[in-house]
Formats: structure tokens, C-alpha cells, sequence
DNA sequence: CGTTTTTGACCAGCGC
DNA sequence: GCGCTGGTCAAAAACG
């Protein structure tokens, strides 16, 4: 193996767009989250506290927070074309999630960042950087319509003009046995491919429901195959199918945490069911950056203002999803 | 029989 | 230019 991959520095997938997360957080500083009317805020999970909507419900976009609030409460705001374009380019290639995953210390599991700590993160750096494979792969499918021949492949003649927007992305772990995980939506495979370095698969899913985009990508994590990771693109723009509800909105953990990524398996051990919520630190901490930190749930809804979210702005989460 | 999964092929981007 | 890689397509197979 070679040193990167000892490093871990190639869990790009899911994660590369983590970066971009982040620089949506910068963008996103100076926004308080989402002020749900009344009962609802943020994207809690329900379960445990009533005055908190579910991350299915976020994801399902019935609420009034829809995915829009999901989206910016992981710091992607989707009035924002910046924050769009900066969270899904593929700008990152690689990432530590080594570390997070397997290796990775075991050290400040239960520590708080202040929120100043993290605004330090926002320091933005591929923010901007043009469109990179997304913007290439929309061509792939939209153009070619031309040759009808023999192109017909691959080329999915897609209506071109349309300059497909930079769909919002936001990945999470899920501590689970099952690598397709039920959120409640129907979703059709179209794919599968190996993934570097990893002796799993990755899945590519897409929403059966016309007209919608969204899609995933689900594979597990090679450091710890318990984990599996899930990466959502685009947003739902339609109900949850009736017949799975229900059933999914109670399968998302209760309680949210932000949490250094080296402490990922260790924290979701003592809790039976987790949200974890990754922040991007990669070559942050290289920076000197204080490493992302545990919340509890208690220390979560302690939070002033959500500052610590806001500021903090996860990229991914991780799930404990016990069966 | 309609829908979903499987799977090999294809394509574009990137690095060398 | 070549090889690698991620993402997607689509025909065939599997499934309910």
C-alpha cells in the first residue's frame, strides 16, 4: 500500500465535494440557520426531541424546510448560486477519511470547539474553481445528441441549452449493515463500480420518481466496512412516496453530533443511535486548525444560536443505523 | 409483464 | 497520446 493510502487521502468520493461544503460554510457565515417556524429548526433528527424535524424529513422536502434547509444547514445554500457551485465541483480530490474512519486517533472525542475555532475553516480555497468534472460530465450527456449514429451509446441525447446547475451534495455515514439504506424514497440502481483502494463497490442510485434528479451514491467504507456512506446529489422535488413513509421517519438517529473525524467510530460505539456530523478538516488540521469536536445532543441544542453549526457548517454525517 | 438489478461498455477529465 | 478513473448508459437478466 502505498503512503497516500495509508494516509487515507483517497476517500475522495463522498467526500470531495466535503470541501466545497465547506467553503459553502464561509459563505454561509453570516447566515443563522434556518429559523423554522414554531416547532421545527435545523435538521435534528426526530425521535428525540419533538421540536425537531427529522433528516428525512429534510430530505424529503415536505416540510417547509425541504431540502433547502437541510442543504443549509450543512452550510449549502440553495439561493446561492456561489455556495452551489462551490459545494458540488468535484474541486477536492481526495480526502483523509482514513483517518476518520479507522485510523485515525482516538483524541478529543468529547471536546467542544468553540465557534471560533471553526471560522477559522472558512478560509476558502477551491471555492471558485470553475466547473470541474460536473460541469464536463452534463456535457457528456446532453451533447452528443447530434450524432444519432453509432454514438447512441452512451450519449443520452439530453436536451441540451439547459445548463444543468450544480446540484447541492452532502454526504453522510451510516453505521449499518445494509449498504442501501431506507430513507424513504424509491430509488433505481444504474450503476456499479469498483472503488479505488477499496474492496467495495459503489452504487450509483437514482430517484425513480419522473422528473426528479436527485441521486445517490452509496458504498461502504473500506476502513471500517461497518460504515457505509451515503452521498446524496440534488434535491427531491416531490413528496415522499406515501407507501414508505412512516416506516423511514423513525430510522434516523435522534441525536446530533459534530465530531472529529478520527473519533467517528469510537463516538457512535457509546451511542446507540447517532448523527455525526464530519467536518471537513482535511488539510485543516495540517493548517494547525482545531479539530472538529464532539456534540452531544444536549451540547447541540446548547449551542447559542447554532453558532457551532452554523460556523462549523458539516459536510457529512454520520449515521448509526442499527437494524 | 412491468420494474429493478446486473454488468460490460463507453465517455470525458486528469495526470503523466 | 496514453492510461486510469469516475460516472453513466443500456441490454440482458432477475425479480415480484
Amino acid at each position: 500500500m502505498s503512503d497516500h493510502e495509508l494516509k487515507g487521502l483517497y476517500y475522495h468520493d463522498p467526500f470531495q465535494d466535503d470541501h466545497d461544503h465547506l467553503n459553502g460554510a464561509a459563505c454561509m457565515q453570516n447566515q443563522k440557520f434556518p429559523p423554522i417556524s414554531g416547532s421545527s429548526s435545523a435538521f435534528n433528527l426526530q425521535g428525540f426531541d419533538p421540536s425537531y424535524m427529522s433528516f428525512t424529513e429534510c430530505l424529503q422536502g415536505e416540510t417547509p424546510m425541504d431540502y433547502n434547509s437541510l442543504a443549509t444547514a450543512f452550510g449549502l445554500s440553495p439561493s446561492s448560486s456561489e455556495v452551489f457551485s462551490s459545494v458540488d465541483q468535484g474541486s477536492q480530490k481526495q480526502f483523509d477519511l482514513g483517518d476518520h474512519l479507522g485510523g485515525g486517533s482516538n483524541h478529543d472525542q468529547n471536546q467542544v470547539t468553540t465557534p471560533n475555532s471553526s471560522v477559522s475553516y472558512s478560509s476558502t480555497e477551491a471555492g471558485a474553481e470553475e466547473d470541474s468534472e460536473k460541469s464536463k460530465k452534463d456535457e457528456q450527456q446532453k451533447g452528443l445528441e447530434d450524432g444519432g449514429e453509432d454514438s447512441k451509446k452512451v450519449s443520452k441525447a439530453k436536451k441540451k441549452g439547459e445548463k444543468k446547475q450544480k446540484e447541492p451534495r452532502f454526504a453522510f455515514m451510516t453505521k449499518s449493515e445494509v449498504d442501501h439504506l431506507e430513507d424513504g424514497y424509491r430509488w433505481r440502481k444504474y450503476g456499479q463500480k469498483a472503488v479505488k483502494n477499496s474492496p467495495y463497490p459503489r452504487s450509483y442510485y437514482r430517484c425513480t420518481t419522473q422528473k426528479c434528479t436527485v441521486k445517490k451514491r452509496v458504498e461502504r467504507s473500506f476502513q471500517d466496512p461497518s460504515i457505509v456512506i451515503t452521498t446524496y446529489e440534488g434535491q427531491h422535488n416531490h413528496p415522499l412516496p406515501a407507501t414508505l413513509r412512516g416506516t423511514t421517519a423513525g430510522m434516523f438517529p435522534s441525536s446530533v453530533m459534530l465530531t472529529p473525524t478520527s473519533s467517528m467510530a469510537g463516538g457512535c460505539s457509546s451511542f446507540p443511535q447517532e448523527l455525526l456530523f464530519q467536518m471537513p478538516h482535511h488539510h485543516m488540521t495540517n493548517q494547525g486548525v482545531t479539530a472538529p469536536s464532539v456534540y452531544s445532543h444536549q451540547q447541540y441544542n446548547q449551542l447559542p444560536d447554532y453558532g457551532l453549526l452554523q460556523d462549523m457548517v458539516p459536510s457529512s454525517m454520520f449515521l448509526k443505523h442499527e437494524p
